[in-house]
DNA sequence: GTGCCCCCGCCAGTTACGTCA
DNA sequence: GATGACGTAACTGGCGGGGGC
């Protein structure tokens, strides 16, 4: 399905679309740290009031026939029944949700199904049965065609919740119930929040082993320069403090190239690794949270 | 203004089914 | 054909927000 495409996580988790966002959150997030915030997670947005937007597809001609040769995803699926097929769609302008036919629950899950259930034939008077060739109270799994779920993820990327309109549309339009929508956005952000997450902690564990080397870098600096206090060649050979570069961004303060530590060292200083020093630059670098494909927001 | 109840949507976790190796 | 792993549709229970009374 499309789920198995590249990047999933990165790509689609972190794209809060701000920019199609016409009523955006009271609260939004702050951009993502540069490099000052220790854990800059940037895990899945959830709840935004994104779908005031109404969903840009209103044709009705892209209305799957499920019928249609779908390979080896239809051919199961249509064995026994056509899960697709003939719902009736009740109009929705009062934003009414019409119950699941074909569950046991109606599009109302959990407790509300057990509410419903309890005053009266509401699913089944609201939308007619299924004759799916019995087995009602089994649980109905459908595959969706690779149709559906390329319009399901098209209107994704666009916005991660639908609101009720939105989701009658998207239903009428593919030839879903309502609740199938409802649960495939669901799944679909919990997917994206485990790619996230799955994301976020391969970072920390870099971050982790980046800072875990720093520290062996600098308890090995340290126990050099212990080592040189102890020469008194050192003090009549040292160098005034030379140039100090600061990091722009994490105000970090690092010996300059030209004048490294090693150059006020005396040659014959004991224990010192006359390597330059490529940590600090580089350990700048290797702490810069990462960005999701997508975003390539400039660093200010 | 406050509390209660109901409805609704979302989420985390789970279950069950379809597909594939 | 049987089987286990995996992906995912569907379900469950809980929680919080909003609205009516």
């Amino acid at each position: 399905m499309a789920e198995k495409d590249d990047g999933l996580g990165l790509s689609l988790s972190l794209r809060c679309p701000e920019s199609q966002n016409l009523n955006p959150p009271p609260n939004p997030l702050p951009p993502p740290p540069a490099v000052a915030a220790p854990f800059p997670l940037n895990l899945f947005r959830s709840s935004l009031p994104f779908m005031q937007q109404h969903h840009k597809s209103s044709s009705s001609e892209a209305i799957f026939q499920p019928s249609a040769d779908h390979n080896a995803e239809t051919r199961s699926l249509f064995r026994g029944i056509d899960m697709n097929r003939a719902i009736t769609v009740i109009d929705c302008d009062e934003e009414v949700m019409v119950s699941s036919p074909n569950s046991t629950v109606s599009s109302l899950s959990g407790k509300r199904s057990e509410r419903e259930e309890n005053d009266g034939e509401r699913a089944s008077s609201s939308l007619e049965m299924e004759d799916d060739g019995g087995d009602a109270s089994g649980r109905k799994k459908l595959r969706l065609s690779k149709e559906q779920a390329a319009v399901l993820e098209e209107t994704f990327k666009e916005h991660n919740t639908l609101n009720p309109k939105q989701k009658m549309a998207l239903a009428k339009q593919l030839n879903l119930r309502p609740r199938q929508v409802e649960v495939w956005f669901q799944n679909r952000r919990a997917r994206t929040k485990l790619k996230q997450t799955e994301v976020d902690c391969e970072y920390l564990r870099r971050c982790c082993d980046n800072l875990t080397e720093e520290n062996r870098r600098l308890q090995k600096e340290v126990t050099e320069l212990r080592a040189l206090k102890l020469s008194p060649q050192f003090y009549m050979n040292m160098s005034p403090p030379t140039t100090l570069t600061m990091c722009p961004q994490c105000e970090r303060v690092a010996v300059s190239s030209s004048t490294t530590t090693s150059s006020a060292i005396p040659a014959n200083a004991p224990g010192i690794n006359r390597q330059p020093r490529p940590m600090p630059m580089s350990s700048w670098a290797a702490i810069i949270p990462p960005q999701p494909v997508d975003a390539h927001r400039p660093r200010t």
